[in-house]
RNA sequence: GGACAGGUGGGUGAGUGGUUAAUACCAACAGACUGUAAAUCUGUCGCCCCUUGGGGCUACGGAGGUUCGAAUCCUCCCCUGUCCA
């Protein structure tokens, strides 16, 4: 028996923490590290950094919780690191708005707002917050020198974002180039064996395997996971593109939104957000294939187990039943809270348009205007409005915005002012 | 410190005195089609007021100015990049 090779229990392991993974650097090291643990009982840390501004996950983040999560499952700690240090500094990079400086009230709320999310998909026993002021905050002017001493400009040039961004002359700031080294130091401090994080993120997790070395640790084990593809499949998943699943978001949001996803994503979906093995997805993509599943059953199944993770089995399952109630069936949703709006009106009478906006149904009259003239808004029993239609005060009257596809509505009662 | 180039609507990017709320593309929104898919096609895409056709206001880095009229011309300022020191 060759004892280089991984035991059967370690090649187990592997398996596990290699799916969906992009790449690990290098998997021989971390087998080694797996079996150094097993033997002398000891936990290894696996660190994996946190942008304190952004306590809002969404889907995307849960990729990377998962694989912390595999890692905790095989006995494993996660130490979840929190930057805050870059966010006590401000951050004048990129953007119109300079980012002004997070006071530590704000830090804290958010890293609150963080613990209630994460240990939806992490263990508590498992996992140790830290945060990144505590040491980079200590560290004087000459360590500084000292650590930026350890790499040069070409190296922090080779990065693909700054690279483009030299050759574009678009402008670089200095400070940009110590968020790599303070990322690595961050290792160093905690003397980390595994670092996780997005493919995105590959420079600084091997920045820190150099400086560890610098320092005279032995290099952690790099493992990157994909940007999740938000809804459109194409980009990744974030906020600003209005593309995400937020884990905070109600069952039946989540459900519609995961619907809406492409057959072809699913795929990805199933790969990053559940624990299904690969060759049992690999099973069910065959299934699709030979037409013995329906595609759409199979997303739903999908998006039902991804929300079961945060809102649990029974309002996973409440979550699937209201969407084929209400879309597939198209019958009227339960829980449409009543508005009743304040308006003033010489005639006695008010447009709809005005009330639309008002109610927030969109953003604007204009835009209420032309959703109307689009043909999209349905009132009481089904019938498109006209632009020139009226409500009479203390008239109750259900607004559809919406036929196919999302649907917003309301019951609205106009009072006079 | 000097020379040069540039800053336009969510993004990219045209426009260089009036027909420009501002070309085009992307994103977004709506309609058709559907499995609330995807793809495709069509329409819309600053705000407000009267309403199925109009009216007003605000907008092209910032502040002034010239002009009947400016994103477009002039002055000053701010920001970014390139080259020189």
């Amino acid at each position: 028996m060759n004892p280089s090779l991984p035991s059967p229990a370690i090649a187990e392991q592997l398996t596990r923490l290699r799916k969906g993974a992009v790449e690990i650097l290098s998997e021989p090291e971390l087998a080694a590290r797996l079996e150094q643990a097993q033997r002398q009982g000891r936990r290894l840390r696996v660190k994996a950094g946190f942008d304190p501004t952004a306590p809002d996950l969404h889907l995307g983040h849960t990729v990377l919780l998962r694989k912390l999560r595999d890692f905790q499952d095989l006995g494993h700690e996660v130490i979840f690191l929190i930057g805050d240090f870059t966010g006590l500094i401000g951050d004048p990079t990129g953007r119109s708005a300079t980012r002004p400086p997070l006071t530590r009230e704000q830090i804290a709320a958010n890293a609150e707002t963080y613990r209630r999310q994460v240990f939806k998909l992490l263990d508590p026993e498992k996992t140790r917050v830290e945060f990144n002021s505590a040491w980079l905050g200590k560290l004087d002017a000459y360590e500084w020198v000292r650590l930026c001493a350890k790499t040069t400009v070409a190296r922090m040039l080779e990065r693909d974002f700054f690279h483009q961004r030299w050759v574009k002359q678009q402008p670089i700031s200095i400070h940009e180039f110590l968020y790599p080294l303070t990322q690595a130091y961050d290792s160093v401090a905690l003397q980390a064996d595994v670092e996780l994080g997005g493919a995105d993120q590959k420079f600084n997790l091997l920045m820190g395997r150099e400086i560890q070395q610098e320092y005279g640790q032995p290099p952690q084990v790099v493992l990157t996971m994909p940007l999740l593809e938000g809804l459109d499949g194409v980009q990744k998943m974030s906020k600003s593109l209005d593309n995400y699943v937020g884990i905070a978001e109600p069952a039946a949001t989540m459900f519609g939104k995961l619907m809406s996803i492409s057959d072809e994503l699913m795929w990805r979906y199933w790969l990053l957000l559940t624990s299904l093995s690969e060759a049992e997805i690999a099973a069910l993509r065959d299934a699709v294939a030979q037409g013995e599943r329906h595609p759409m059953e199979v997303k739903k199944d999908l998006a039902e187990r991804i929300i079961a993770d945060f809102h649990g089995a029974e309002g996973a399952r409440a979550a699937r039943a209201e969407f084929e109630r209400v879309v597939q069936r198209k019958e009227a949703p339960d829980g449409i809270e009543p508005v009743t709006l304040t308006m003033s009106s010489a005639t006695g009478k008010i447009h709809l348009s005005q009330v639309i906006a008002k109610a927030g149904l969109a953003n604007s009259r204009s835009e209420a205007e032309r959703l109307i003239q689009a043909g999209a808004v349905l009132k009481n029993n089904g019938t498109v409005i006209n632009i020139s239609e009226q409500i009479n005060f203390n008239e109750s009257i259900n607004i559809q915005i919406g036929r196919s596809g999302k649907k917003r509505i309301a019951q609205i009662t106009v009072v006079k002012k």
